[in-house]
DNA sequence: ACTACTGTACTATAGATATAGTACAGTAAT
DNA sequence: ATTACTGTACTATATCTATAGTACAGTAGT
């Protein structure tokens, strides 16, 4: 199983959505600090999307500190991941949990519900485990 | 306050943030089956967008089932919101919640912040309340 | 009929996105 | 030096996004 997917159809840009992906891994820590990621050129070939694509994703994570670079080596999860700022913090997570609300009350779900999903998403996260059997 | 917002450095598309936030006014009943939204032009206005751009969101939400639309009267919001198949639900649910589970865990946040930053986003949605006094 | 609104459909332009392909500089191992 | 990898920087093409502007068909009120 791929631990990183993109799919062209959506509406976000295939860059965003890896590099959303990479923060996810880092966050998980499914990439530990100091580890490689795949080369540009690997990373590519594996999502079937150009090696430019990847390079720009690597490159906005790499200004946004969350990955180091060694040229002619490869590139590496930072060491000192970027600690946010506390308003900015603060806001992030207000408007994610209102996305999340909305979604799953545009899907008829109540806070009960979507409270319990996301209780199991997060076990998925900090378990390492990939969540249940699906295809 | 404006009840939609849309950013144009965001890497999402306009029309694409038009479309999410009329369906979480439709979801969060701010917008009631058979009311009618703002036309085109208007909201274009409003938005400082280009009424192509609020024209391109309607129509995929007309195709959605979620607009209706009574040519050369407006656009209203549709009587009969389209109930989604179980499956797609399910996963729609599961990937939002792990979409938010992983921007809590980038931010910082356990389980239980990002379970109360949830119930309060639940309460402004149901509550029809904008959130704290945010200018 | 006239006016004023509605959604829709074009043209044209500019920029972002994604692609393929090529080339260059730095690092490591041989 | 050679080989093989790394990230980076280009050209060129095609598609999508967003803009401005214009035009047309349908509806309602006068």
């Amino acid at each position: 199983m791929r631990a990183l997917r993109v799919d062209p159809a959506e509406a976000v840009p295939i860059w965003s959505q890896i590099e959303e992906g990479l923060r996810r891994l880092v966050a998980s820590g499914a990439l530990a600090a100091g580890q490689a990621v795949p080369s540009v050129r690997d990373l590519a070939r594996d999502l079937s999307v150009n090696p430019a694509t990847v390079a720009k994703a690597y490159q906005r994570l790499c200004e946004a500190g969350v990955l180091s670079v060694r040229r002619g080596e490869g590139t590496y999860v930072s060491d000192a991941p970027p600690a946010m700022g506390r308003g900015e913090r603060s806001r992030i997570l207000r408007q994610g949990a209102a996305r999340y609300a909305t979604l799953a009350a545009t899907a008829g779900a109540g806070v009960e519900e979507a409270s319990s999903e996301l209780s199991t998403a997060f076990a998925d996260l900090e378990g390492k485990r990939p969540p249940g059997g699906k295809s």
